[in-house]
DNA sequence: GTCCAGGATCGGA
DNA sequence: TCCGATCATGGA
């Protein structure tokens, strides 16, 4: 048995949310509590009990990569409550849906990852990824076939016909074009994680494929923004019927944080907006089992 | 068999 | 500037 390293449970990390809220698509539930999956190039097992979360490495590993990756140092219940100040409706969601983290991913994934995303399902956009991974990336050592994300250039001269493989539809054009702009520096990746928030946009929708939702979430998802705030149709139907009126301002420089909780609010209870659930804001936050 | 997906692009009003 | 058709694929 793999020994692991093993921290205290508590109600701001939760594997389950955090892993099923729609961020990454490279973990895996492979039993209740018990988690496996690719990132940073290495391959991680971590479980999580009422207890601990326990990771399967060595306290080194978990000190140089998965702290920071789970983002475990920053204080979610203290922006929890910071954002609680800022409306009820907003306070009972964060209570909700309380132990997503927001995965510090590497952003070419992200990049390709979302474009994927793209007027698709998660099952599927998970094959495509695996299929890219499997094909282009390096195997990881002693893994048993589980294989790297391909670094960007690796793919830097792969033909379009090499990518039917992939099987993932219109969408090969944008990953090429993703794949040749941040190769030659055109979209300096790196560069844009310093810029602010709009030139930030600007500068990733130079990329086809790549409009505001993807380039939000390649912000707050691969590049740690955590202003930025990606807006689908499950967010645009939780905003009209939760905050009316409102925009992505009032959550503030947390906004990607607030968004990510909503999301999974507005997914689990079937948020319809125009008044479908409830009648408006008035509505309490409706509670699921 | 039909619907639709964590959208973006393109062309025509 | 706005809006709808279209894009390729396969899970539900």
């Amino acid at each position: 048995m793999q020994s692991y390293y093993k921290i205290k449970s508590d109600k701001f990390f939760s594997l389950e949310k955090t892993f099923n809220c729609g961020q990454c698509f490279r973990f895996d539930e492979v039993e209740p509590g018990c988690f496996r999956g690719v990132a940073q190039g290495r391959l991680l097992r971590i479980d999580q009990d009422t207890q601990s979360v326990y990771f399967y490495c060595d306290k080194d590993e978990y000190d140089e990569v998965w702290n920071d990756y789970f983002d475990l140092s920053r204080d979610y219940g203290k922006i929890a409550g910071d954002l609680s100040q800022k409306d009820e409706c907003i306070r009972e969601i964060m209570e909700y849906s309380a132990g997503i983290r927001i995965l510090k991913q590497d952003p070419f994934e992200a990049l390709i990852s979302f474009i994927i995303s793209q007027n698709n399902h998660i099952p599927r956009i998970k094959g495509i990824i695996q299929r890219l991974c499997e094909n282009f990336g390096e195997e990881i050592r002693g893994s048993g076939g589980e294989y790297k994300f391909p670094r960007v250039e690796v793919l830097a001269d792969v033909k379009k016909e090499e990518l039917s493989c992939l099987r993932c539809g219109f969408r090969d054009e944008y990953i090429l074009d993703a794949i040749h702009k941040v190769n030659c520096g055109e979209v300096d990746l790196e560069a844009i994680r310093c810029m602010d928030i709009a030139k930030a946009r600007e500068e990733l929708m130079k990329i086809k494929g790549v409009g505001p939702k993807v380039a939000e979430c390649v912000l707050l998802y691969g590049l740690n923004n955590l202003e930025a705030f990606p807006m689908d149709v499950w967010m645009k139907r939780a905003m009209s019927e939760l905050f009316p009126g409102r925009d992505p301002g009032l959550f503030g420089k947390y906004a990607g944080i607030a968004q990510q909780h909503i999301f999974h609010y507005s997914r689990l209870n079937k948020i319809k907006g125009n008044g479908v659930v409830g009648s408006g804001r008035k509505v309490a936050v409706k509670k699921v089992l």
